[in-house]
RNA sequence: CGGGGCGUAGUAUAGUGGUAGUAUACAUGCUUUGGGAGCAUGAGGUUCGAGUUCGAUUCUCGGCGCCCCGACCA
């Protein structure tokens, strides 16, 4: 795409209704756009970045086995109280409305007790079994008070996967398998060496559960964490009984705060029991379903990346979440540079190498600017230097290195 | 939900009980072109309502909105 054709600019000051390094950021890139507190629109190079960390999730909830489908964000009071979650005084978050006729609604802000309500229409046999279904989807929660940029607010988009199983076995290998991908999606994501396993309290459902939390100063959660087992325990499960648990020693432990950017959790009974979601075994006898819970903040995982991977000039994506793997930025206005860079971005279009073309008449020092701040991965820039040298210039986001290299190599790194 | 703060142009900010200023962004022209260039011209603004006043963007009250701290956060 043409940076000429990008519907979004730049901007030099920070909104002064931002704090967060990632609200700041990203607005300044003209990557969200706030439209109230906690709400945030993704523009079209967020949506990119929102897509790409979408597809690592879908593909590694595929590998798991699981089957994608996407429920209702309208949801009916009658299946929230079936274990009395549609009551304020249970779950203070809601956002409630009503039909024209005064019947009641809530936006869903998770879905379990929808799943299992669904899932009754459909499963009755062991032979339907195990069962593993996610969605991508928006949730809305009604904080009392966001924060923090998109990695809080009242609508946000969250993966969540169910899972149903048969016996405490075939949960244990899911879940563990699942911890696995999890794992994958974060380092996929870039921040898969400063994201934990952490060992944390199970609420209402079950005693523990893991989250996945990811160092940075800018959490509110604060873990313990073995660096040499890679695992961490949460602040609210750090005693004897925890930690042995775990299987973590006291004395291996360093505390740091983190972000939580996706939780597991065993859920038992606790919902397909009260939706009378049973099996039947090979033997005709009644079976009840175990069920389990596993997500990821999508948003908050956008923001956290933010948070953690960028510099004083701005954002550094990761390759494989980066809007465009390659920003193609062309100097001056010579017409043999305007020609070669018109002739590289028609290449790479033909090659299917994603790429922002800074096609437009400004200075050199704005575009550097502007690519500092977008934060692509790999810059590729054509100037009188390429011109002379025959030699394409690369300078990677990231490292700051400058490397030289030829249009077949590049391409062919590149190439998907 | 408790406490505190703030609403001036697209954005960021001055200032004032009597015609509202700067920067940036935007438009036009000229110059410039390897790290947010320069000159000229132009367009663009006081969150809403009530009150006080001859007159309110400014003072008072209320609404709405936003931010921060705390509480909360399957």
């Amino acid at each position: 795409m043409r940076q000429s054709d990008l519907f979004t600019k730049t901007r030099k000051e920070a909104p002064k209704d931002e704090v967060s390094k990632n609200a700041i950021l990203l607005t300044r890139a003209g990557f969200i756009n706030k439209e109230m507190a906690g709400v945030y629109s993704y523009l079209p190079l967020g949506l990119k970045v929102l897509k790409k960390i979408e597809n690592i999730i879908r593909e590694e909830m595929n590998a798991l086995g699981g089957k994608e489908l996407v429920l209702t964000s309208l949801q009916r009071k009658d299946v929230w109280e079936k274990v009395g979650r549609w009551d304020d005084k249970n779950v203070d978050v809601w956002f409630k409305t009503k039909l024209k006729d005064n019947v009641e609604l809530g936006l869903g802000f998770t879905h379990d007790e929808q799943i299992v309500n669904l899932l009754t229409e459909y499963v009755s046999s062991y032979k339907d079994l195990p069962l593993y279904l996610y969605q991508i989807q928006t949730k809305f929660r009604n904080e009392l008070r966001v924060k923090s940029g998109i990695m809080r607010g009242r609508e946000f988009v969250m993966k969540d996967l169910y899972s149903f199983t048969r016996t405490e076995e075939e949960q244990d290998e899911f879940y563990e398998k699942a911890k696995k991908s999890y794992m994958k999606v974060f380092s996929r994501c870039g921040i898969g060496d400063i994201t934990f396993c952490t060992f944390a309290s199970g609420g209402t459902f079950s005693k523990y559960s893991h989250e996945f939390q990811t160092l940075s100063l800018a959490g509110e959660d604060i873990i313990y964490v073995d660096e040499k087992k890679n695992l961490a325990i949460n602040k609210d499960v750090f005693d004897e009984e925890g930690l042995v648990t775990a299987g973590l020693k006291r004395d291996d432990l360093v505390e740091r705060k983190s972000i939580e950017v996706g939780n597991i959790f065993k859920q038992g009974t606790k919902y397909t029991d009260p939706f009378n979601l049973y099996y039947q075994d090979e033997n005709g006898k009644k079976q009840s379903i175990l069920m389990g819970g596993y997500g990821i903040g999508v948003t908050r995982l956008m923001g956290t990346v933010v948070e953690v991977l960028s510099d004083d000039k701005g954002i550094i994506w990761p390759e494989e979440i980066s809007p465009f793997q390659v920003h193609l930025v062309s100097l001056g206005n010579d017409e043999n540079v305007i020609k070669l860079a018109d002739e590289i971005y028609k290449t790479f279009q033909k090659e299917g190498i994603e790429v922002l073309y800074d096609d437009r008449n400004v200075r050199a020092g704005e575009k550097f600017a502007d690519s500092d701040l977008i934060g692509i991965s790999t810059r590729l820039v054509i100037g009188d230097k390429a011109l002379e040298s025959k030699k394409l210039e690369v300078k990677d986001r990231s490292s700051g290195q400058t490397t030289e290299t030829d249009l077949k190599s590049f391409i062919k790194k590149f190439k998907k």
